[in-house]
RNA sequence: GGGUGCGUAGCUCAGCGGUAGAGCACUACCUUGACAUGGUAGGGGUCACAGGUUCGAUCCCUGUCGUACCCA
């Protein structure tokens, strides 16, 4: 006996050891080795990551699809893991380490490496566990991990081809910089926030004339310091004659050009703009169109320089050097001010760049790192989505992407981190005609040969090969290589050091191989060759540029096939209020919580009937109390079928019934199953959502159980067993239908009513899909569907008429046809006992003061005289006879327009003739009624 | 500034060229042998506004207003 109410809790995590145990998620189940695949890679969590709502949402999504799938028999390959999340983890281990007292520093690299690898075996597999709660069906033996020796080779032979391809280079060009972190992090990784800071008018003075001054504006005054240029509008008559001028910089004394540049706003400020080309990105253009020097002020902690090795150190003003940027900044106004260059102060808002990861400002700072030429790569992942080999939906997606990817710009691969896939380029200093160029003491004149290799012994060739030497050793650094030669001073030079590249690599580098990569690739395995490419690939909107475009360009250059066929697109969980969950606002919802509280099943059907395509979700706490309870009402009517001897029957077949009821629900279950496949096939989970739902509760329990208690309870056995059988098949088909939205309770009614009848084949997640056709019965829809309307009304009257609801009372149907009243003799316990009726008369006119209602072609009358106020019965009566005028007026005015009856579609006039017809059978019959009350 | 969405019941949102929908909330009644995490009935809408296309517009087009996000 089930329980009285279902506990989500009791159940869900047996039921999911259930599953693991089977390995029902596990791909290449050998029964279905001929069937077709479906594959899926998670869009791999942050290891430091815990489960958040846009997990729910799009594990949920995917959840569904691959349940779904699986159910239609496919080989289904959802392939879960996680990524490194190189800053963040980095993070997370530091202030770990910080806790002991300690930096990374003080334990080295390898050291360090280790801690990681640590914390990640103490807490890095939280995010699996909590998506496992939510009921993720992933192959969970197939766990990858983009740190993982496997994930790791992919990542060494990609970054070793591409380089090899010419597609991969270092260069140095202009970086965001994190002085907190200090490393380059991507553009992506950046946010502007809007900022109320200032805007500084300087004035430069004229070299030729210093009474004469050009005035600019900025808001980062420090950066002044590195100034190379005045840029001023080519057409901006005030300072046309002043173009070809130069300014002598203030503090620094440098004196620079003033060069016209369709860059400077004539509109903005003074219509004069400082060009500082190693300090802003716009600015570097200017300085590349004009051959502006470039001159660098910042260091990597964000410090003003002050190293004797930095150019042009000596330019500074020796109070600013080795200050903070935003003690610089102070301090340069107030030496502005002090010399009286100073025009103006104003108030200032604008948008100043910070890590999305850590908060700091971000500075734009020129250095030498590695790059990929997206723009080539780019090219052929476009291609794929313009000739549809890859669809986004919703389909409007397409333009962000390509409007990205057409603008695309070189991708900086490298981080100056030690969590991460250290990147496989080892350097030595240059050799020419035989001598090292090393000119000690000064480093810019050192020059170095890259060797870049999958391995170090390879490196190692590479470098004895160019070295044209027996002996070469790898060292840690430039310096140790210094000194690895000045212990060789003297001696004949036999042995050379090589030293490898410190910086780690993007994870986004590793995760865009995700979809190839954890299936065994670089290998050439059987997995890769039957799950890719992929079939859908489920994410978030923000997500497009991070990770679906990287992984078309690197599946489209080395696969030479897309990663996938659909890119599904869902929304962002927002607050109730609409808001973005952030912890500053401290308005995050755990999803965690809500599945103790409600169930795993109710979140994840609020979450599918919540996702309509491509819009946000808006979290809502009574949706998902909603769907608690319709898990509740699920468990009840599995426990009033299993109350009332509802046993599956081996070889039951829905089309052999009899009973009309019986072929009704047979009906409705197939059109249920049609609705519900179309909606998971074409990503309207939100559909497929309501419509399970609706037959669930509106049709299954509101009144296929209701109608089916007298034929249950009633003396005719061939129609009890009848109706036994079917509402046990259609109990199947719903647990069915709704396992890919609520997996839990679903599976768990399938072992309860595989207890009884005939002995399940297995698990609900591995059961097949629903595949109905033929049971639709027109004769049955009308027959219910006249008795659901005929109980319907008599509620509707008794309820206006103030009858008691618990009493009963007499029924007096008028002017029925003979097929109506073959009917109301067929349903009389039905009706007695759903309409609360104690007697079922026919009669060919109602009783004189009684309240009545039209039902088809008939009159339905309760003989209440006396018990009902018959005045209120007329206005009621009444306002239904309006109401029918409003509607034939309707009708009648529109089939009078000679355009509609001219271009209208032949069946919509028709459906319309007839809705008239039906208005006036009905006006007349409630004309009668009128009568009957009046008379 | 450019782009993309969205304005439909009190709230949250579906829908969509041919009778305006759901859930929640609300009102009234009901502990009827599955279920009060429930049942029955009910109220509630100029589908933001203004034009246009059409026999017909909540739906398509244009504009306005409001709002959200993305990019600069």
């Amino acid at each position: 006996m089930l329980e009285k109410t279902y506990q989500p809790a009791d159940i869900e995590a047996r039921i999911h050891a259930g599953w693991e145990k089977a390995g029902a998620f596990t791909c290449g189940r050998p029964e279905r080795a001929g069937a077709p695949t479906y594959s899926i890679v998670i869009p791999p969590p942050n290891v430091t990551g815990s489960l958040h709502m846009g997990h729910a949402l799009n594990n949920t999504l995917q959840d569904v699809l691959c349940r779904f799938e699986r159910m239609r028999g496919k080989d289904v390959l959802w392939q879960p893991g996680t990524d490194h999340a190189g800053i963040a983890t980095q993070l997370v281990v530091e202030r770990r380490l910080m806790e002991r007292q300690q930096h990374r520093r003080d334990l080295g690299r390898e050291r360090f490496i280790e801690e990681v690898w640590r914390w990640k075996e103490e807490s890095g597999s939280t995010i699996i566990n909590q998506l496992k709660r939510l009921g993720a069906s992933c192959d969970w033996s197939r766990e990858r991990f983009t740190m993982d020796e496997g994930l790791s080779r992919a990542v060494l032979k990609v970054f070793v081809d591409l380089y090899n391809q010419g597609l991969i280079y270092k260069d140095k060009r202009l970086v965001n910089w994190d002085p907190e972190f200090q490393s380059a992090v991507s553009d992506l990784e950046v946010e502007s926030i809007e900022i109320n800071g200032h805007l500084w008018h300087f004035k430069y003075p004229l070299k030729d004339d210093p009474s004469r001054f050009i005035i600019v504006a900025t808001t980062r005054p420090e950066t002044m310091l590195g100034d190379t240029a005045v840029a001023v509008h080519p057409e901006d008559e005030r300072y046309r004659d002043l173009i070809g001028k130069m300014v002598v910089l203030p503090l620094v004394g440098r004196e620079i050009p003033i060069v016209a540049d369709a860059y400077s706003d004539p509109e903005k400020g003074s219509g004069a703009v400082k060009i500082t080309p190693a300090h802003d990105f716009n600015d570097f253009e200017v300085g590349k169109r004009h051959r502006l020097q470039v001159i660098n002020v910042l260091d990597a902690r964000g410090r003003i320089i002050s190293e004797a090795s930095e150019p042009y150190v000596d330019d500074i003003p020796a109070e600013l050097r080795g200050l903070d940027r935003f003690a610089a900044r102070k301090r340069v106004v107030e030496l502005m001010e002090t010399a009286g260059r100073v025009e103006k102060i104003e108030p200032h808002t604008h948008a100043v760049p910070h890590a999305q990861r850590g908060n700091a400002v971000i500075e734009p700072w020129l250095t030498d790192q590695w790059y990929v030429n997206a723009g080539e790569l780019a090219k052929p992942a476009m291609e794929a989505v313009r000739v549809g080999k890859t669809r986004f939906v919703p389909e409007r997606f397409s333009n962000d992407y390509f409007r990205w990817m057409e603008n695309i710009q070189p991708w900086c691969i490298s981080r100056q981190l030690w969590w991460g896939h250290q990147i496989p380029a080892w350097y030595g200093f240059q050799s020419k005609d035989g001598l090292l160029k090393i000119a000690t003491g000064n480093i810019l004149g050192r020059e170095t040969e890259t060797f870049v290799a999958s391995s170090e012994s390879e490196a190692t060739d590479k470098a004895k090969n160019y070295y044209g030497a027996e002996t070469v050793v790898v060292v840690r650094d430039d310096r140790e290589a210094l000194e690895f030669y000045d212990a060789q001073r003297g001696q004949q030079r036999t042995a050379y050091a090589i030293w490898r590249d410190p910086d780690v690599l993007d994870t986004w580098f590793s995760s865009g191989l995700w979809p190839f990569s954890t299936l065994g690739w670089p290998d050439q395995t059987p997995e890769l060759k039957r799950y890719y490419p992929t079939s859908s690939l489920v994410t978030g909107f923000d997500i497009i540029f991070f990770w679906v475009a990287r992984m078309m360009m690197l599946g489209q250059h080395f696969m030479h096939e897309v990663p996938f066929h659909d890119v599904l697109i869902h929304g962002l969980v927002r607050d109730e209020k609409g808001r973005k969950m952030s912890k500053t606002l401290g308005n995050v919802v755990d999803p965690l919580e809500l599945i103790d509280a409600f169930g795993a099943d109710a979140l994840r059907f609020s979450m599918a009937a919540m996702a309509a395509q491509g819009s946000d979700v808006k979290f809502s706490k009574p949706r998902i109390e909603g769907y608690r309870n319709f898990a509740t009402k699920l468990w009840n009517a599995a426990r009033f079928a299993e109350m009332n001897g509802c046993v599956r029957v081996a070889g039951f077949d829905p089309k052999g019934v009899k009973q009309t009821l019986n072929r009704w629900i047979a009906g409705e279950t197939e059109r249920a199953v049609k609705a519900v496949s179309e909606g998971i096939e074409s990503y309207k989970f939100n559909e497929a959502a309501s419509a399970v739902y609706q037959f669930v509760w509106g049709t299954f329990c509101d009144w296929y159980v209701e109608l089916a208690k007298p034929l249950l309870t009633g003396s005719d056995a061939a129609a009890r067993d009848e109706t036994r059988a079917t509402a046990a098949w259609a109990l199947d088909q719903i647990l069915a239908l709704l396992h890919p939205f609520t997996p839990f309770v679903t599976e768990e009614l399938w072992t309860k009513t595989g207890e009884q009848g005939p002995a399940r084949e297995g698990l609900l997640a591995l059961a097949a899909w629903p595949k109905l056709s033929g049971l639709a019965d027109s004769a049955a829809d009308v027959e219910i569907g006249w008795l659901v309307q005929l109980i319907s009304e008599v509620r509707s009257v008794r309820s206006d008429a103030n009858v008691p609801a618990g009493a009963k009372v007499p029924l007096v149907i008028a002017g029925a046809s003979a097929e109506t009243k073959a009917r109301a003799e067929r349903h009389t316990e039905t009706i007695k006992r759903l309409a609360r009726i104690e007697t079922i008369a026919f009669e060919s006119a109602a009783p004189k003061g009684s309240a009545q209602v039209i039902v088809g072609d008939a009159t339905v009358a309760l003989p209440l005289a006396g018990v009902i106020d018959m005045e209120a019965e007329k206005k009621r009566i009444a306002r239904e006879i309006d109401k029918t005028v409003a509607e034939i007026k309707k009708v009648t005015d529109r089939l009078a327009n000679p355009g509609f009856m001219a271009k209208a579609p032949p069946e919509v006039v028709d459906e319309l003739k007839e809705r008239g017809a039906d208005f006036e059978a009905k006006q007349s019959r409630l004309k009668l009624a009128l009568q009957r009350i009046e008379a």
